[in-house]
This record gives C-alpha cells, structure tokens and sequence, in this order.
DNA sequence: GTATATATAGAAAAGGTTTTCTATAGAAAT
DNA sequence: ATTTCTATAGAAAACCTTTTCTATATATAC
C-alpha cells in the first residue's frame, strides 16, 4: 500500500494541495468548511508529511549532527545531554556519531552529515587537519567545536581550561608528598591531551621534580590501552612503582583501576589516582576518587546554544566566539599524604 | 555563498546534469573525456550532493531510528552498538531517541522519526498501545521490537526469555536460604518488568515463600526511583531487613546499592543482591555482582539483521518473526549463603 | 456606482536529485 | 550500401512539499 502524499490528500477532499498545505501548517487563512474537509481526509487516509520532501523546499532539516570520539563515555553522554535540552524544545532532533578516535572515520561522518543537511554539526574533533572543516565553513556551514581545539580552524569553540585544571591537579599530588608520578597520556595531537599534558608537566617542573619517560604511559584516551599500559608499567617496575597516578581522562583511570586491582595494588594505600574528569558511577567506586570535574552538560547546553545562534544567525568570516568553562578540582579519598 | 548544485556542475563542466549524476554514481557509462570534466568541476566548486534531494528521488533515506528508554543505561548502549555493528557497514546510519519511559514522548518520537522517513525503526517500547505501530505497520513499514513485546503488535521481535531467567536467579538466591526477599520491579506493564516479577514470584511460589507486599517495591527501571524505593523500605523495616534484594534492572541494582551505602548495609554480608543486566563497569565495582547477563550486543546484532531484511524484503501480514534469547546466570561476590 | 482593500482558493514554480525515455553517432552485421 | 546493434549523451519526468503568484468574490471606502 503506497503511503498517501499531500495530494491524495487534496483530491480526496475536493481542494488543492496549497489548501492542504496551509491547513497542515496553520500559515494561511482556510475557511472553516475546507478546514473541516481537509482533516477529515488526513485521518481518513492516515496521511503523515514527509519531513524529507519539505526539507528539501524548506533548505532545512531541523537536525544537528553531533560527532564525538565515544557516545558510550559518560562525559560525552552528558554533553549529548546537554545539548539536547536546549536544542530539543526548539523542534531539532540530533544525530549522534563516534569517531572512535579515527580521524578517517571523522573526516567520513561528517562528509555524510554534511551531505545530509544537518543544519549544524558540534563536533569534539579528534583530527589536526583543519581543511575540510574550514571548506564547510566557506560554505557558511555552522561548526561548533567542543572540549578540543583544532588548530586554524574557523569555528566557535568551547573548551575547558585544561592546562591550568591539570596543573592544579598535579600540584595536589605534589603538596601530598608525591613526587614520583605516571602520567597516561591521550592523543597528544589533540588539544586537550596536549593541554593537560603540559600542565601536569609543568606542575612538576615548578615543583623541580624531574620527569621520567618511563612514567609518562600513551593511553589514546581509552580504557583498554590504558589498562595494558599500566600493566606493563607495573610489570617493568615491580620495585620502583610510582606512588601516585594522574590519569588524563575519566575512561583511562578505569583501565588503571582495572589494571592495579589485578596486581592487587590497593588505592590510595600503595598507590594514589587522580582523573581528569569523573567515571562512570562515581558514588559506588571504591575508593571515590579525586578528580578534575568538568561540567559536560554546561558545555553541551552552551555548544546547543551556539548551535541555534549560528543556525539563526548564520556564520559570519572571522566572528567565531571561544567559551573556557573553569572545571573544578574534587578533592575525595583516592590520594594518599605520603610526607605524614 | 550558495552550495553548488548537480547543476552548478553541469554548466561548469558543459555537459548535463544526467551525465554528472552518471559519473558520481558510476551507474551507467560515461566517456572518459566528459568524466574527467565532471571530475575537475565537482572539485572546483567542492560540490558535494544533497542527500535531501536523494532521498526524495530514491524514496530511501539509509537511516534507521532507534528509540529506547535511555541511550546513558549501557544495556541500550551495547544494543546500539550490536546495531551499529551490522548496518553501518551497509551504509545505514542511526538516529538515536529516548523515551524517559514516557509513553507520550515515545508516541511524538515515533511519529517523527515516521516522518523523517527513516527506512526502519528498532524500538523498545514503554507503551502498552499498538495501534500507532500497527498504523504504520499497515504501510508496511518495518518495526522491530526489541527487549520489549506489545500486546498485539504486527511486528518482528527480539526478546530475553525473562520469566526463566527471574526464575533461575530468584531459585539462586533461595538455594542460598534466603527467604526474606526484596524485589524491585519496573513499570509492570512493560513486559519485560512484569515476566521477569512473574518469574520471580513463581519461583517463591514453588518453593512455599511467601510474597510480603512491603518486599514488593516499584522502581519503574530507574535509577533514583529504585534508590527512593529502598530507602524507604529500610527505614520502615529497621527491625526486619529482608536477606536479599532482587533487583530487575541494571540502574535499579545501581539505585539500591547506593541505599544500601548510605545506611552502610554491607553486600553480601548484610544483605544479598542480585541483578538482571549487568551494571555499568561490573569489574570495578565491589563486590561482583551476580546477575543475570543478558547479551545485549547480540540482541542489537539480531534486531540489525533483521531491519535490514525487512527493508529488503518487505514487510508481509502475518509474517513477523520472534527470537528469544536465553541469557545467562552468572554467579559472583554478591549472594551470601545464610543457610551456613 | 466605481475604486480599493480583504479574505480565500487554486495554479504553478521551485527545491536537487535519479532515471526513463529519446536521440545520435559509430560499429557490426548483412 | 543498408540495416541493426551498442555506446554515449541529453531532455524531461518524477519524488513531495512550500510558497509565490493570480484570480475571484465579497466587503469597505469614496
């Protein structure tokens, strides 16, 4: 059975399409009786518009695509959440993508986002190569940059003050007597792996504490590599493990938590762990961990925001706004004073 | 700056707007000169296709809506991605919605995912009602219902066999002597909340334990509601804890251990618990749960393939097909045997 | 009583593709 | 040399809306 169009719908009811049309959408004066006749064929006929047809008349889609490295990461799950609050009672609906780190499989998602005609694209990009983003912006093509800066790009951006959040966290290491630390790594090629990197870094080099390589682990942001590289770690150091570790994302100090409970390293008593960023189900994790808390969903509801403004407002050349949201040090139970 | 056309292109390349369509979509043959031609002029104008347009023509949108009750619960999370897993490698992609368990929500994202003209829509339904689904099912669009059945709803099916598996998990906790049992239900009129009760109270029933109506709690599959639910009864039963909770869902279990926390009831030594689904980073979490494990990839890996049929194949009365998948009991850390 | 405004309705264009239908040129077959 | 096929290319229809443009009838103003 072929699904009935506006103008079965018409003919059915004796009028024209417009006539329809203008009923449908409340945007015209019908008269009451033609009114009447119209909606009683589209119940008759169970006749549902379709939203591709008059996105295509209409050169807008009410969607906005939102692609981030893992829809399955809590942090990136209450950004979504964010933006939704904001953009939903607006009547846009949302396409959620993962990159899982791919900077191919990025480059391909937003290609196919692009051409579907999502009216704006928030995206934690996980690529240095600002080309294709900026062609889209060339295009007047709204993008809005979240919790990663990428290098040249003409975009709106809101980020977190990574540099300083970690330099703060490393220095409660430091003034709890800590002073060999690991640190795990994301990306470094993303900004906000760079960032955090350089404070912690930092951090140390103000205190005069000297970096060792083999406590500076690669992690790429995800849970299992983190895990396997401390393993290794703690393998390659049974007698001169760190006494703490500063995990630079929320999936990473899982894979750590993961990795120490195997070797029944216990936390904070033989080891310290601080994260960047909370992990999942915070309150039933033993120890509460002491983190670096980032507001996801105030970055989402201000990437939602932005989205809307550029959507309404269109983008104009070198008019991009930058937002640093200040995150907040947690000080709970998973670091130990070791001068005591 | 206006995005190029199919047109833009013709003109620019001197040649029609078939002949561009022919060499994009490499569908027909074109001679190597007009399509070097095309080639240079799409990258001229970086032209890139309007999948609206698309869309409209081939009556196909490669999309299909997924809508459950909470994309955050990591059972949907792993359903999604035993979705995503099958179809994206044909060139589908998801559109992902949640109900909040509210049956108006669910009726409105329906609707306009209908619209949208996704090609099919894998639900897990918080509503009772089928008429609008089998509205559309009438249309021969295809609906596959996953963990969740409708009463008399023309769709395929893809479910747990929860009765048994609530049975076997109920008879675990009762082989370890516990008679006093707390159970947690969901919203009853979902199926999977009132088979998995039915389950439950067969296997007391079997075993000549009597039901208490207070042990009997309503958390409707939600987090905080199951955690309000056990609190209450807590400190109404100070005197007559019960031995062991039954908890039906993954959050709920997650809601009552962090009652239990809060009055510093220890599991298993205090009270048992159990759980249907696993919760959010089981590994951590102390002590291990035991559950009933449901594989919640499969059932997305199933609920894929059997979109992409229905998309290929159409759907026909009377022909709807029903998977039942047996999940498993895994015994851990969280049942204490009273009996010893 | 004529000119002008207002309310309502239909016709038709436009949005950007895909695909069928025609058309042409050259190759192959007779 | 004429017919038949094949390869290639363009024209035009179709997909389903929204919206502009016209048209008509009635009401208002002078």
């Amino acid at each position: 059975m072929r699904r009935a169009t506006i103008t079965d719908v018409a003919k059915r009811a004796n009028v024209s399409i417009s006539t329809v049309s203008r009923v449908l959408n409340k945007n015209y004066p019908v008269s009451d009786e033609l009114r009447q006749k119209v909606l009683q064929a589209v119940s008759e006929l169970n006749y549902q518009p379709n939203a591709v047809a008059r996105s295509l008349k209409k050169q807008t889609t009410n969607t906005i695509g939102v692609v981030v490295a893992d829809i399955s990461n809590p942090f990136f799950m209450q950004i979504a959440k964010g933006i939704e609050s904001i953009v939903s009672p607006q009547g846009y609906q949302l396409i959620f993508c993962s990159t899982d780190e791919n900077p191919t499989k990025e480059h391909t998602l937003l290609r196919l986002l692009y051409e579907r005609r999502v009216d704006a694209i928030i995206l934690a990009s996980c690529d240095t190569d600002s080309s294709y983003l900026n062609q889209l912006a060339q295009n007047s093509f709204p993008i809005i940059l979240i919790d990663r800066k990428v290098p040249n790009c003409n975009a709106d951006v809101i980020v977190e003050d990574n540099f300083s959040s970690a330099y703060m966290l490393a220095q409660h290491l430091i003034q709890n007597g800590h002073r060999k630390i690991c640190v795990i790594n994301g990306p470094l090629k993303v900004s906000s792996a760079s960032e955090r990197f350089e404070g912690f870094r930092k951090a140390l080099e103000d205190n005069g504490i000297d970096l060792k390589k083999e406590y500076v682990l690669e992690g790429n942001f995800m849970r299992c590599d983190a895990y396997g590289a401390v393993k290794k770690m703690i393998l390659n150091h049974q007698n001169d493990l760190p006494t703490a570790i500063f995990a630079t994302n929320n999936l990473m100090a899982e894979g750590a938590m993961a990795a120490l409970r195997e070797f029944n390293i216990k936390i904070p008593d033989d080891i310290s762990l601080v994260s960047f960023g909370d992990i999942s189900i915070p309150d039933l994790i033993d120890p509460k961990l002491t983190v670096i808390s980032q507001n996801a969903f105030a970055i989402g509801q201000k990437a939602g925001e932005m989205a809307l403004y550029r959507i309404k407002r269109g983008v104009k050349k070198h008019d991009f706004k930058e937002f640093i949201m200040v995150p907040e040090l947690r000080i709970r139970d998973s670091v130990k004073n070791i001068e005591l």
